[in-house]
DNA sequence: TTGATCAGTTAGCAG
DNA sequence: CTGCTAACTGATCAA
């Protein structure tokens, strides 16, 4: 947790006052302006470029581990709904399985009715 | 992949000849041993067990990593089979709904079939 | 060049 | 100390 600001200088100090926020946000264009503004030397031009890219890749490290935990959270989230949802169904299946039984014995106990007051019953309502 | 064998040397070089291997795996004690043995300074002596905490760090931070890719793969796994149960619900509650309805239909047949002949259903039977 | 990702390093916490 | 993890860095790849 912000070990960063224990830490001081991670990183090379900057051969110039060009803020950190400012450095990685300005284009590439602007940023060569301000360097020959200030007449920075070929070698501290070069440690800036650097700073940029190490500032730039400090920011691409903080979206991949975002990115990642976002990707777990939502896995994690589409484990849970699914989970809801077979509850569902397991629940919606014993129901419908009573609801079958209890057709069937209603019509079993029709079908024992007609045979008791020997009613013929036509053919097709005979099946199951 | 394998940048390590492009760029020689990661960590300050060993101020003796003990290899990676043995220095990560071989206790405290004995590494103690080894270095009184070998008669290093002070400084060399902390140097290698710096190296040997690295070391160490080395190999926490891949397992580190082998966990991570495991536990998303196993996240996968699980939705995956999830779902094939869901798909096998969904199946089986299709069917079982139109099994309700066949039941329900022959049951309104015999019901209907009373009817026409005049026969008096029993209360309990008459209900749907 | 930019952005993403991998492997290694370091700091700091927990056991 | 050991092991783990977050953040950072540099290398490397793809666009």
């Amino acid at each position: 947790m912000e070990r960063r600001s224990i830490k001081e200088p991670p990183l090379s100090p900057p051969p110039c006052d060009i803020s950190d926020d400012e450095l990685v946000s300005i284009s590439v264009r602007d940023l060569n302006r301000q360097l020959k503004l200030r007449g920075l030397c070929r070698e501290d031009i070069i440690k800036m470029k650097q700073r940029r890219r190490t500032l730039k890749n400090r920011g691409y490290a903080a979206s991949c581990r975002i990115k990642r935990i976002e990707q777990k959270d939502e896995l994690e989230s589409e484990r849970t709904t699914e989970q809801v949802d077979i509850d569902k169904f397991v629940s919606d299946n014993l129901n419908m399985r009573a609801e079958i039984d209890r057709l069937y014995q209603n019509y079993e106990a029709l079908k024992k009715f007609a045979n008791q007051k020997n009613i013929p019953l036509p053919p097709d309502l005979e099946a199951l």
